[in-house]
Order: C-alpha cells, then structure tokens, then sequence
DNA sequence: TTGAAAGCGCTAACAC
DNA sequence: GTGTTAGCGCTTTCAA
C-alpha cells in the first residue's frame, strides 16, 4: 500500500507544460503529437491514474451505472448481472450491484440514494413494483431501466416477458402428456411475478377448463428451494386419495423443492408425477432429472436492459423504451417418460 | 427523471446560514439544535441529497468497497459477495462488483484502474495468484484483502482455507467406506485453488498409500458442471475393465458432472461408485443424489474479508491480519451408501 | 457556535 | 495548438 498518487498538475510540470495541455494530451483530443508524446512519458513516469472524483466532480458522471436487485444470491438475477456487466463494461461503465431488501419501501430508499449521484444510471429488478415506487422511478435524476413488468404506462423503459404466458405453455405441456390432475406451486403472490405467474396458471386452466379433472393452487413463502419442499408436501398431501400427477411450479428452485417432497412421499418423477419450472436456470439444467422449465432469457433481458441503458445515457433525449422477450418451453427429463 | 438537485449552498441560503453552517448540521458536529433544524427543514423542503462526488473529492473517501473476482456466476463467489455486501452495508460502505477475467493479468489491470480512486478498499478471490499480481497488490494505494491462499509473507492480508487437508478428508472418507480405487477429478492446476487441491490429493494418497488399490487423476478444463462431464468420462473410460469406485471431485460444479458422466456409464451413484465434491453449494445440497461435500464456509470467508478490510479503514496503521477458516466435511446421499 | 474562505483534481470555456 | 482560469459540491481549517 502506497503513500499517495501523482496528480494533472505534476505530470504538466514534469513535461513543462500547461495543466490544460496534459489534460487535452491525455484525454486525446486536439493535441500536437509531440506533445502527447511528452505527456504521456510525464504520466508513464509518474505512474499518474486519473482521479475519478475530480473527473466526476467536473463531468457530473461517475461511468457506475447500478443494478439494484433483491436477492443476489437468486441465479436468475447472477444472469442477468453478468449480462449487464458484460454489455456496459465494454463501454466504459463500472457495475454496483446493490440489494434492495424484499419491500417496496427499502427499494425507494436505495433507488433514491443510488441516484442522488452515485451512478450516472439505474437498471433494477423490484420483487414488488408499487405504485409508491413507480413515481419514485420517475421522479429519478438518472436514466431508469426496469426488469420484471412493462411500465410503458408509466414513461419508464423496462424489459419484461410473458411469464404468465410462459405458465400456460406449461400448463398445456404437461396436458398434452395426458396429466389431468394438476397443481400450481407458486410463491408469493403479492410480487410482482408471483401475481403475473398466479394469472398465467389460472388463465390457462380457465381456457383448457374441459381438460384438466383436477386443479389445485399452493404458494410458497419464498422463491426458494427450502419453501417449495414445504409448499409442495401440502399441495402432494391434499390429494393423497387421488394424487396429482402433474406439478407446474413458479420457478426452478420451487420445482426442484417439489422433486423432492414426491421423493419423500414415494412418487417417481416423471412417471407418477411430472414437474415443471421456469427460468432455465443451471442448476435445473443439471438436476437429476433434468427439469422442463419455461426459459425467460434472463441472460438477454439483461443485455437488453444494458442496451436500453446505454442508449438512455447516449441521448438522454430519447423517450423511455419497452422490450419484450418471449418465454420458451425447453422440454427435459422432468416431464418426459409418458404416464404408464 | 427530474433535471436536477439542490445543493448545499441552496440549503444553506433557504435556511438563511451559512454554507459552512448548513454541512456542519446536517453532518451533525458542533451546531446548535435551533441550527440544526433550521437546515434540515430547509433541507427537507428541498430534497436535498449530498453529493457523493463533492464529498469523496474533498474528503479522498468514496465509500465504495470494490470485490473483484474471476466468474461472478459461481455460486461460491455468490454467497462470499452477499456476506462481504451485508457486512460492509451496515457500516456505511457500497460494494461494487468487478469481473477480474481469469489470467492475472487482467486482473492486475483491474485493481490498478480501481485502486486509482474509484474504491477505499478491495477485496480480491483471484484464480490465478502470480508473483506480479502480489507485487501489484502490495503497492496499491487503497487496503486489500484477499479471499485465497495465504498471503502473510508478502503483508497482504488474507482469508484462506486448507483445501488440501479438505481434499485429505474427502479421500479417508471414501476410504473409510471401503472404496479402494479412487479417481480424482481436478480443475486446471495452474489456478491457486486446482494447485492445492491436487497436492491436497496427492499427499493424502500418499499417507494411505496401503488403502488404496488404484489411484487415478483427471483434470478438467475448468472448474463448471460440463467440464466436469467431459473430463469424467474420460476418468472413468480409462477404468473400464475393473471401474473405480470413488470419484473425489475438487468442487461440487465437477462432482455434479461426475454423477452425470457415471449415470451416463450405467454407474449407480453411491452404489457403485461414491462421489465427493468441494465448496457445499446450495446445488450440491439440493441434488439427486444430495452431494457429500467438503464445506469451505464461503460466506464465513466473505464475512471475515469484509471484517478485515474494515479494521484496515478504520485503522490504517494495523498491519496485514491473516485469518484461516477450517473445512469441514458435510456428508450426504452421495457416499452413504455402503458398498454391496 | 457561526461565518468566510480555501481547495480537493479535474475538464472546458475562453483567449492567445 | 497551447495556456490561463473558472468552477463542479463539498468539508474543514481559521477567525470572529
């Protein structure tokens, strides 16, 4: 650990020239080769690194943008943050992931901190989007883009996907393998993809009502592992007589945690009971079985929120913009084997 | 997205004070109480939000703590960065994440542009740890601390763990079950952590070099699930005529290609052959078969980086503090099974 | 306890 | 093409 940095003013006297001059030589732009030349050996010499604060003082930009997300640990979100920091690395922007906590309430007050001149801007992906939270966004002094739902009503750029849709294509999945007795392990339906997801299910079996013979909701206390193995012994247990044979879970941690509660309870998956989950995520990928699950290109929804970021930071005249992903179903082990 | 934001001298001149009085009050030392209501009403009124560069310019402190890491997608590094994030958010301090690419030196560029200002501190897992990144990590301006090997000879403050003696206790325990013909699969030795491992492997081999019929290593091309697949089958393959039965795998994402790979050769898992991984991920935890796993305690490693990197802010005259963290073996489905 | 003023390091007018 | 200078917003001496 070194003592301190050599600052603009000593690279120009050690290469005699004006502070002005060594700035421009630096910074690229109208300048004589020569003494480009000369500033760069100063700067070489003295091992100068730009000052970030004084730069951001002057410019009013800090080249961070932010991602604000509510559990980091999700692998949907460790998708997107790698797509994003990808896409914004390339030009020049730092990443700051921050965790907004699960309320509305604590996201306001991260957003509102973050903007007040920490990041030049914003790319977050809210658990529960309130109304409360919505004008905060707009009322930001940075550009804003939103992962989860469109907020095209609201003037805010966002990427979102069909989930609910995503859910009826599995619902018509395991359908079309003759499952008739179906549950939805959803988690909380007070998020904001918990209610989308909870609408798809019911949506679905509501336009397929002539073919399913049984149709059960249980949610989940969480999006975790943890809360779907309890959720889902509920849901498998209120129909010990005549059991489900089919279970389209909210997401991938939810269906995993549904594998293993029809384990425990001596059901073989897919045979007795075929499981579905949503996000695609790597560790459904690899389970045993593998599991079919609803992909929502977490990857690409974070390259376009970088894209949609970058270009808002460009022009910042350029009004709010809105971009879809479609949802695909990738069929794996986990609903494969048809019913005996 | 609102144009702009009030300033202190705003503040200040609403409230009828002066400049200097309106940041004594708001920062709280040596203003009256009358002083101090006056500017936070005024402050109020305005929305008023201090400006991060302004402050960091004048005070040389961002507040940002920077945690720099080779594959953001791994879930060890997941769980060190929620730790580091939860730890250092309480005392005030920003954690900003930054891909260091894999070669050291990329990740030497990395620090050199972060430590120029950007951060106060930096916590670095690298994957590569070379003598040029030490010498760059001894000569940054700003405290570091790195998530690793041990790095108290060179006066760098370090989390470690004994990976090795990990590796040891994964090998007795499969040979305490009566397995005999052993496979190691490993990740690219020439990473800190595939280098201790494989010494892990070979003096434990070497201490019971009676107890083991057949001893075997592979190494992968990287530390993920599809390389663990390719280079299993190729472990594996070597052995047909009289098969292994243990696969110790240097981390879970390589045990779970292991499972996969002997599944694919017709291999129960834990019947015929019993497999180890390393890191205890949540994956590992949650997979079929439940994966038996040495535990290195990530998030224990991120709290302690984060708790010595902020004894080094608050007192900069400390030394380099060297911390270790035992493993500990966490048995599960994958090797319980005795062998028929 | 309060106010006046300096200055952190940088970029961008502006003048030459 | 180069130099001079102002000033971004803040904290912190130093005087009063």
């Amino acid at each position: 650990m070194v003592s301190s940095r050599a600052t603009l003013p000593q690279v120009a006297e050690l290469a005699g020239v004006s502070l002005a001059s060594a700035s421009r030589a630096l910074h690229g732009t109208g300048a004589s080769k020569a003494m480009v030349e000369r500033v760069r050996a100063a700067a070489d010499e003295l091992g100068y690194q730009p000052d970030p604060a004084g730069r951001t003082l002057r410019m009013r930009r800090t080249f961070q943008i932010a991602f604000a997300v509510a559990d980091i640990g999700n692998p949907v979100y460790v998708e997107m943050m790698s797509a994003i920091q990808g896409a914004v690395a390339d030009r020049g922007y730092r990443l700051v992931v921050a965790a907004t906590g699960d309320t509305a309430a604590s996201t306001i007050d991260l957003v509102r901190g973050l903007a007040a001149g920490h990041v030049d801007g914003l790319v977050v992906s809210p658990l529960r989007i309130t109304d409360d939270l919505v004008s905060e966004l707009r009322e930001c002094t940075v550009p804003v883009v939103v992962i989860g739902r469109s907020l095209e009503d609201a003037g805010i750029s966002s990427v979102s996907t069909d989930s609910a849709g995503g859910i009826g294509a599995a619902v018509a999945h395991v359908l079309a393998l003759g499952r008739r007795r179906i549950g939805f392990l959803n988690g909380p339906t007070d998020t904001t993809p918990g209610s989308a997801r909870q609408r798809g299910f019911d949506e679905a079996v509501a336009g397929e009502r002539f073919a399913a013979e049984v149709v059960d909701t249980q949610t989940a206390d969480d999006f975790t592992v943890a809360a779907g193995v309890a959720a889902a012994r509920t849901l498998l247990g209120r129909h010990e007589g005549a059991p489900l044979d089919a279970v389209v879970a909210a997401n991938d941690l939810l269906a995993i945690g549904a594998i293993k509660a029809a384990r425990e309870a001596g059901l073989n998956v897919p045979a007795d009971l075929a499981v579905t989950g949503m996000d695609d995520t790597e560790i459904g990928q690899v389970y045993q079985p593998s599991l079919t699950s609803v992909s929502l290109r977490s990857a690409e929804r974070g390259r376009l929120a970088a894209e949609l970021m970058l270009r808002l930071l460009d022009e910042p005249s350029s009004g709010p913009a809105t971009v879809f992903v479609e949802p695909e179903l990738r069929v794996r082990e986990s609903t494969r084997e048809e019913k005996p």
